[in-house]
RNA sequence: GCCGACUUAGCUCAGUGGUAGAGCACUCGCUUCACACGCGAUAGGCCACAAGUUCGAAUCUUGUAGUCGGCACCA
């Protein structure tokens, strides 16, 4: 057969997706084993507004790498994908796309139109990120997609909201809340970040105290009598003063204490304001003197709780000033209003100064807009007895356990011990709508029906709460909800009932459907949840995976997931996080064109768990060369497929499997001495099988990037930089042998299984050319697929934890001594290099080395002198070569290579005498690590005496190279 | 302010107590019949700095400096 010469990973990845959805093999019903162990994964839903980019890609491979090698497995796996609905991020699109096409507000109609073009919107663009984890090649189930806003998950939505607030765990109050003021609606404390600004200033106002004198000067400016006339304080936000309804003093504050009691005057309004003492003033701060405004700030909401004093609301919803902040301020912008108080104490004379002030602003996480703590009638979760849950889980379970755990285990802890309840209204028409109604006289009735609220209110009219709850509400329930659990339709059933088939049922299970999923379905909450593992970014920790530990825990009484995988952030060239305001972004898509799916894949699951990365083309590049160096071995193997197929049997090290066995493998059944494995086949499969338990260990323990490592290391460099080139002349041989088509098969079944080892990373590639492999087929299965079309989506995960295990994995002999012929090749071709010989010019090669060893390099006399270009290979005890010689020494032998005539004897001094610096210089160490007589005494003995063979073994070889020098300068 | 992470070859990064590794770049050589997206051979590190623990430290402890996060903030 003959393939192109470079790897085009468009064509590969054009048709496989398609096919690998259309036949199922992503449900998990493409199971046949009834008993077989489930896994699953839940998507972290991508907002319906979003578009892929490298968080997603690299979140995406690594649940992907998890999915696919656990079906391989034969797990009956579930990886669920879905979209949020994304309140504010959908919201404002439809308000701007009614601005820029019709020209109307969102008020202009209604919410109820406005609701179905949310949904048309939805339905037009929210697609855009489902297509693209078809082109990532994500192994989702599709047919068990969800959305936030389906019909079951907002009932799920509804029944939790109810059951919570009958348990009296959601409660509707007035508080602080976080306001945006360009979004208009409130915000969660994790919704609101931290801006750090160098231009704040700080106010100092001064404050009239009520019977005194007109104020002149000073902090607390006295009369000749020592009565105190007026008092300052000190503020950020001045036109707040406003809607200041005291001023707070600490009790124990000498110069303040006999002023509790009395009057303010406060300037710009009529009213008059008490002075309290209150020990949450800190003397020592600004003018010890603190203006309290208790709609308008949380620590003043408490101050003025305990004094009982009036809140008064000054501002409107966009930050406007309202009728409360008096005639001269209302309807003015809270910026405008604030230069205005400035001005207007200034031109009192009450102005005392203004500092420059280096603060931090609370700022709307999406829209930058500075939020406005205001008083606001509020939905909350109570959150202490679900933190109590969550809490407990982890104390006494480990659950669930953080990859890595430094140091989110710690950081996810504390933030729950210090938690405080969570606002889940939000003044949007885009969600779910909140599940109570209010008669005309404000009372509330919660209930899952608007049927149910009427009949609690005995028959009232009625209307909706206005609001939507917080898109993190039903994303908490995303582990459960997605499963099929709603609230009210979920029956529990026995989890292994659900696979059972009626007699007769065998032969309809043949081409099993999608259409048979309704007998899954109802079941897969018992199946699959907990699910076993959740992939996500550090930013959605507190927002998302806690929660969702939570309300798991609380409505369905198991854990959401067992582990969670926290991947790092993808930084863009600049070494910043990619945001389009750097302009920094690396868009994946672009790779995918410019280097393929997989390389993309390999590449991000290459990096580090946990740790961020500086995003690099060239890293891309290397694995787009390694794709291309396995589409070339493996073009190798087909230009030379003559008689030779997949052959489980020729990677046995120890005596292959009866006949029987054989059969069911699909091996070729060789026979006699052809079969026997020479000294690289043992190595290969002895590397092979120790890469392949070193990748399952690692991938077990979300190392994936040491098992990227080891694969890569395993195809390039063992398996095509030696084997292929030690066995090339046995598998191009003319001569048509039973040898020679043990030697073909053997190379294809090495491929083959290195193949599998590599699918779950490089999923295109793997498959396009086990395809064209001869001899694969669904006999390579994993049994539980045995029924399935060919692919090696569904072959059997290389692993050693069950199948053959009177079948040796490695060989360590094998290694060793293709380690000394490995050493010999390389140290003559140093010589070469290093004498300037050029490859073209064949050189003679003497091996002088003990009888024992003479076979390690007489039964590859071939390879060896292929690999060094040697046109005679001497192997001998005792050698006497020529003076003209270059000459090394490994471990086992001494090699001579005469080069009368071509040796230089100043380089090939200078090349004996690095190597004997070089070999004096670790010499010199070991000399004085072992005649330190407290090493001797306390390191473990093994070290020790590993430590004396190592120095015996450099002292034997700086002798053989001095003795080489020596006879060099007779 | 509190907590944390990071600092290893020119670059991007692996490496959690026992001779410092990879990829790319660099140098030298190769139209070796799978691959120049390749092959072969070199060179290149006081593992940020300091002190400690240890027979032994890139690795553990403490401190310092720099970089970057998270959380909380006093008007």
């Amino acid at each position: 057969m003959e393939i192109a010469k470079a790897y085009d990973p468009k064509q590969a990845e054009e048709h496989h997706y398609q096919r690998w959805e259309s036949e199922g093999f992503f449900t998990p019903e493409i199971n046949e084993d009834l008993d077989a162990k489930k896994y699953s994964i839940v998507i972290p839903p991508p907002n319906v507004t979003g578009s892929l980019h490298m968080g997603h890609a690299l979140q995406h491979t690594i649940m992907d790498v998890l999915t696919r090698r656990k079906r391989m497995q034969g797990y009956r796996t579930l990886w669920l994908p879905g979209t949020d609905h994304a309140g504010i991020s959908v919201q404002r699109k439809v308000v701007e796309q009614l601005k820029k096409d019709e020209h109307k507000k969102p008020t202009d109609i209604g919410r109820e139109e406005f609701v179905r073009r949310a949904w048309t919107w939805k339905e037009q663009y929210g697609n855009t990120i489902t297509e693209q984890m078809r082109r990532e090649g994500a192994s989702v189930d599709w047919t068990r997609q969800r959305f936030t806003m389906d019909e079951s998950l907002s009932t799920a939505v509804r029944n939790v909201f109810c059951t919570l607030y009958e348990e009296g765990w959601i409660y509707k109050g007035l508080r602080i809340v976080n306001w945006c003021p360009k979004d208009k609606t409130v915000l969660s404390d994790l919704e609101v970040k931290e801006e750090a600004r160098k231009d704040g200033k700080l106010y100092y106002l001064r404050y009239p105290i009520k019977s005194s004198p007109p104020v002149l000067g000073g902090v607390a400016a006295a009369s000749a009598d020592g009565v105190v006339l007026s008092l300052t304080v000190a503020t950020t936000r001045p036109e707040t003063m406003l809607g200041d309804t005291a001023v707070a003093v600490n009790p124990k504050d000498e110069r303040y204490k006999d002023l509790i009691g009395k009057t303010i005057l406060l300037p710009l309004t009529d009213r008059e304001i008490p002075i309290v003492g209150d020990e949450y003033v800190d003397a020592e701060f600004g003018t010890g003197a603190v203006k309290i405004t208790p709609a308008h700030d949380p620590n003043d909401y408490q101050v003025g709780e305990r004094h009982n004093l009036e809140r008064l609301l000054i501002m409107n919803e966009d930050a406007t000033m309202n009728a409360a902040a008096g005639p001269d301020f209302e309807g003015l912008d809270r910026f405008v209003a604030r230069a205005k108080v400035v001005e207007r104490f200034e031109e009192l004379g009450l102005l005392e100064k203004v500092e420059d002030y280096e603060m931090t602003l609370p700022v709307c996480e999406r829209c930058k807009t500075v939020v406005e703590p205001i008083l606001s009638d509020q939905w909350f979760v109570k959150m202490d007895e679900m933190r109590d849950m969550a809490l407990d889980l982890m104390r006494s379970e480990a659950v669930p356990h953080f990859s890595p755990q430094v140091p989110h285990e710690k950081v996810y802890t504390a933030w729950l011990e210090n938690l405080k309840d969570w606002t889940i209204s939000r003044q949007l028409w885009w969600g779910h709508q909140i599940p109570a109604w209010y008669d005309a006289d404000g009372n509330v009735f919660v209930g899952r029906t608007a049927e149910e609220a009427q009949a609690k209110s005995g028959g009232r009219e009625l209307t909706q709460d206005q609001d939507v709850l917080d898109t993190w509400f039903s994303s908490g329930l995303w582990a459960f909800s997605t499963l099929g659990w709603s609230g009210d339709t979920h029956v529990p059933t026995d989890a292994a009932s659900a696979f059972e088939r009626s007699p007769g049922e065998d032969e309809a299970a043949e081409n099993r459907s999608l259409e048979d999923k309704s007998v899954l379905a109802p079941s897969d909450l018992d199946t699959f949840l907990p699910t076993d593992v959740l992939v996500t970014g550090r930013d959605i920790i507190f927002l998302w995976v806690s929660r969702m530990i939570m309300l798991t825990k609380k409505f369905t009484d198991k854990k959401a997931f067992e582990d969670v995988i926290v991947t790092g952030t993808v930084l863009g060239k600049d070494g910043k996080p990619m945001s389009k305001s750097r302009n920094n972004g690396v868009d994946p898509l672009e790779m995918f064109d410019k280097f393929g799916v997989d390389a993309t894949r390999i590449y991000l699951a290459s990096i580090a768990t946990g740790a961020d990365i500086k995003w690099n083309d060239v890293g891309v590049e290397t694995y787009r060369n390694f794709a291309n160096k396995i589409w070339n071995a493996t073009r190798f193997c087909l230009m030379n497929a003559d008689g030779a197929g997949v052959d489980p049997t020729l990677l046995f090290l120890g005596p292959a499997p009866d006949a029987s066995k054989v059969k069911e493998m699909g091996a070729l059944a060789f026979t006699g001495e052809a079969f026997k494995l020479s000294l690289p086949d043992r190595w290969i499969i002895s590397r092979l099988n120790q890469t392949t338990v070193d990748v399952n260990v690692a991938l077990s323990k979300y190392q994936f990037h040491t098992a990227v490592g080891l694969i890569f290391h395993f195809f390039w460099d063992e398996l095509c930089d030696w084997y292929l080139e030690l066995v090339k002349d046995e598998i191009t041989s003319e001569i048509d042998s039973e040898r020679r088509q043990v030697a073909r098969s053997r190379f294809i079944s090495l491929i083959e299984r290195a193949l599998r080892l590599l699918h779950p990373f490089m999923p295109f590639i793997t498959e396009e050319l086990w395809q064209k492999l001869p001899g694969t087929g669904s006999h390579l299965h994993h049994k539980s697929y045995s029924g399935a079309p060919p692919t090696i989506m569904l072959a059997e995960y290389p692993d050693f934890s069950g199948s053959f295990p009177e079948n040796p994995n490695t060989d360590l002999a094998a290694e060793t001594e293709m380690g000394a012929v490995i050493d010999v090749i390389k140290k003559v071709r140093n010589i070469r290099t290093e004498l300037n010989i050029p490859f073209s010019i064949p050189v003679e090669v003497l091996i002088e080395t003990d009888i024992h060893n003479h076979h390690i390099f007489r039964d590859n006399n071939l390879q060896i002198a292929k690999l060094v270009r040697a046109k005679t290979l001497r192997i001998e005890s005792n050698i006497l070569a020529p003076k003209a010689s270059a000459k090394s020494v490994t471990g086992i032998a001494r090699i001579s290579v005469p080069l009368e005539g071509l040796i230089d004897f100043d380089k090939e001094r200078e090349r004996l005498q690095s190597q004997i610096d070089k070999l004096n210089v670790e010499l010199q160490r070991l000399n004085g690590q072992l005649s330190n007589a407290s090493f001797v005494e306390k390191a473990p003995a093994e070290k020790a005496q590993e430590l004396r063979e190592r120095q015996a073994e450099i002292e034997r070889q700086v002798k053989v190279l001095n003795q080489n020098l020596e006879a060099l300068n007779k």
